[in-house]
DNA sequence: TGAATTTGTTAATCTAGTTTATTTTTTTAT
DNA sequence: ATAAAAAAATAAACTAGATTAACAAATTCA
């Protein structure tokens, strides 16, 4: 069933007893998205936290002059939410788009509450997942600030080469912050090697 | 005593009874740090979350070419650790060091998981603090992305004037990621207006 | 008090990455 | 299979911000 690979996911961090599984079954829902579905809009408050069972997302922001920037891409086995709209429960700055048809374990607010009071290893698991989450965002100004979009791209392509391999370029581009022009650039750059 | 603030701030999120106040005072210290130096330094393990009393520090990372890029500054009431290291209990590539003589209250992981497992209230404020902590940071990400230095600039003083008070120039550059000339030249032009 | 060090300014030159525009390739849908 | 749409490549002109260097203020400390 859908729930299997989220379970499985759950089951690497901590021990659940049947119990707790039957639990964290009924606070959470199965959901579908087409491709190019939107989970969040700009606008709207994120309502569920998302475990992403198949397919791709992408978060990303839309500025002034009407350009995305891409913050994060999510796969299987990820987490995927606006979580700044998601926590305050207020509208969202934020976009979450399917790239792909994507498979969804889904939880709100209220149920991530529920949860976390009934089986606290729970909220012991969402606190680790959010020290690793901070680290690689921090991670990830640094990276910006002193490295070259080259040097960038490179270390985007060694963490997430299956992502760089299922979106196209041009978001790879608003996710490392530059022009897919200055990317397509790069790579023609790096093919001569 | 040097606890006072340290138990204001927990109370202003938590209520602890008598005897957590006691465990949390048992499982934590005091310590005092001059201006200039470190708390943590690149290479060793960050073997402590600190809680400042008093003070100012900034967490950074020396690149390459030998160039400083600061992550995040802190003050009174923040929280400053490298992150990365204190959860991995690994030697860190960062530095978190004062730049004004600091007063904190430390402890240290194994300090923390005593802390969490026998007041899971602290858990769940410290989950909080992290989800706040990724919120802002990627909110910096966006903005480094979309706004131009001088909106940047000026986001960074609206958001933080209490620490833009109290740093030099250069290392609210640093912070930002461009250089002291050119935030000298924002700041001329902006007192044009 | 004044010498040394740290911090901040100004201005010229330079460059990494942007913008705009055109063409080519790949993907999608019929 | 083919037309339409989406994605990628190429290239020229442009700009935000870096670098270098010389100087000016402000702090620090003996």
């Amino acid at each position: 069933m859908h729930y299997s690979s989220f379970l499985n996911y759950i089951n690497k961090y901590i021990d659940l007893t049947e119990k707790e599984i039957a639990f964290l079954r009924s606070n959470t829902n199965y959901k579908k998205y087409l491709k190019g579905h939107y989970i969040v809009q700009q606008g709207a408050v994120c309502k569920h936290t998302n475990f992403i069972i198949s397919g791709c997302t992408k978060n990303f922001y839309v500025d002034q002059q009407g350009q995305e920037h891409i913050v994060t891409f999510a796969i299987e086995n990820w987490w995927s939410a606006d979580l700044s709209s998601f926590i305050t429960q207020t509208p969202s700055d934020f976009n979450v788009k399917c790239i792909e048809a994507t498979e969804v374990i889904q939880f709100t607010y209220q149920n991530q509450d529920e949860i976390f009071q009934n089986i606290p290893k729970m909220e012991t698991l969402f606190r680790k997942l959010l020290e690793k989450a901070l680290v690689s965002s921090q991670k990830r100004i640094v990276n910006n600030f002193s490295l070259s979009a080259k040097d960038q791209y490179l270390y985007f392509k060694k963490q997430y080469s299956t992502i760089e391999q299922r979106v196209p370029q041009y978001m790879v581009a608003s996710y490392l912050g530059i022009s897919k022009e200055f990317l397509s650039k790069i790579k023609t750059e790096l093919a001569k090697d």
